[in-house]
DNA sequence: ATGACGATCTAGGATCGA
C-alpha cells in the first residue's frame, strides 16, 4: 500500500497536476496541505472520478487547508489537534482500514513560522507543543500511526542545500529540530532514512533565483511512521517529476510504501 | 538590506509562504 503526502499549493491552481500525477502514480491515498479553498469548492467529483471515492476535507479560504483522499474508506475523521485552539485548517486525522490493519493517518501543515522571535515562530512552538502531546494521545490508541506532511523543519543538516548559511533561521532553528526529535521520541520514525538516500534529496525548492534548477532545496516534507509499522515500510522517495512541470507547486510528493 | 516567484483577493498592490 502506498500513501503520499504533497503540499499542492492551492488545489484550485493544481488540481490537473494531481490528477496527471495520480494518473502515472496511483498511490491507496494521496494526503495534500495548502488547499487554499473552502470545502464547498474541493473538486470532490474529478478526485472520485481518478478512483479516490473517499476524501476528507478540512478547508480554508485563501491559507492552509488540509485533505485526505483514499482509495479505501476513510472513518473517525478529527480536524485539527484536540485541545488545541487554532484558527487555521492545518491537521486532518483519518483511520484506514487496511491489509495490514487499522492505520491511523495525521495529515500535517505545520507552522511555517516565518523567522525566530516573531509572533507566528511562537505560534508554531506553541503548535508544535500542542501537537506532540496529541499524538502521545493518538499513539497510545492506535499502535498504527503515521504522521506525514509539509512539517516546515529541516530535521538535519543534510536536509539543507546551505546548512552553514542558514543556521539557526527559519526551519533550520536548534528548536525546531528539537521538537521534530520529541515528535521521534514519541516512538516514530523517518520513514526516508530507513533506506539509502541519494545525496541532497529536497522536497521543496524555491521559486525565485533559479532554486530548483540548482537544487537549492530543503527536505520539509516528512512522513513519520510508529514502530510497528517500521519493519513493514518497504520504500520511501520523492518524486522530483511534477516539480519540472509548468506552473508547478513548489514541493514534490513524498511516498512510503508500507 | 532587499527582492527574486507564485497564489490569493480583488482589480493594484499587499500579504504570505519557506
Amino acid at each position: 500500500m502506498k500513501i503520499t503526502t504533497w503540499n499542492v499549493n492551492s488545489l484550485t491552481a493544481r488540481l490537473q497536476h494531481v490528477l496527471d500525477w495520480t494518473a502515472a502514480n496511483p498511490v491507496d491515498v494521496l494526503c495534500l496541505q495548502e488547499l487554499k479553498l473552502t470545502d464547498d469548492k474541493f473538486p470532490l467529483d474529478a478526485i472520485r472520478a481518478a478512483g479516490y471515492e473517499h476524501c476528507a476535507v478540512f478547508g480554508q479560504k485563501t491559507y492552509n487547508g488540509v485533505a485526505v483522499m483514499s482509495r479505501m474508506p476513510v472513518r473517525d475523521v478529527v480536524k485539527n489537534i484536540v485541545g488545541f485552539e487554532d484558527d487555521s485548517s492545518r491537521v486532518l486525522s483519518v483511520t484506514l482500514d487496511t491489509p495490514q490493519g487499522e492505520i491511523r493517518l495525521v495529515n500535517g501543515y505545520f507552522v511555517n513560522g516565518q523567522s525566530p522571535g516573531t509572533d507566528k515562530f511562537a505560534y508554531k512552538m506553541n503548535w508544535l507543543r500542542g501537537l506532540q502531546s496529541y499524538l502521545q494521545a493518538e499513539l497510545a490508541r492506535h499502535p498504527n500511526l503515521v504522521l506525514l506532511g509539509d512539517f516546515n523543519i529541516t530535521p538535519e543538516d543534510r536536509d539543507s542545500y546551505d546548512p552553514e548559511g542558514l543556521r539557526e533561521t527559519i526551519h533550520h532553528t536548534t528548536e525546531e529540530r528539537d521538537h521534530f526529535r520529541q515528535l521521534l521520541a514519541l516512538g516514530l520514525a523517518d520513514a526516508f532514512r530507513l533506506f539509502e538516500q541519494p545525496e541532497k534529496s529536497f522536497s521543496w525548492w524555491d521559486y525565485r533565483m533559479l532554486g530548483y534548477q540548482k537544487n537549492r532545496g530543503l527536505r520539509i516534507d516528512h512522513i513519520l511512521v510508529s514502530e510497528p509499522l517500521k519493519p513493514l515500510v518497504k520504500s520511501c522517495s520523492i518524486d522530483r517529476v511534477p516539480r519540472k512541470w509548468k506552473q508547478p507547486s513548489d514541493h514534490a510528493p513524498v511516498t512510503v510504501e508500507i
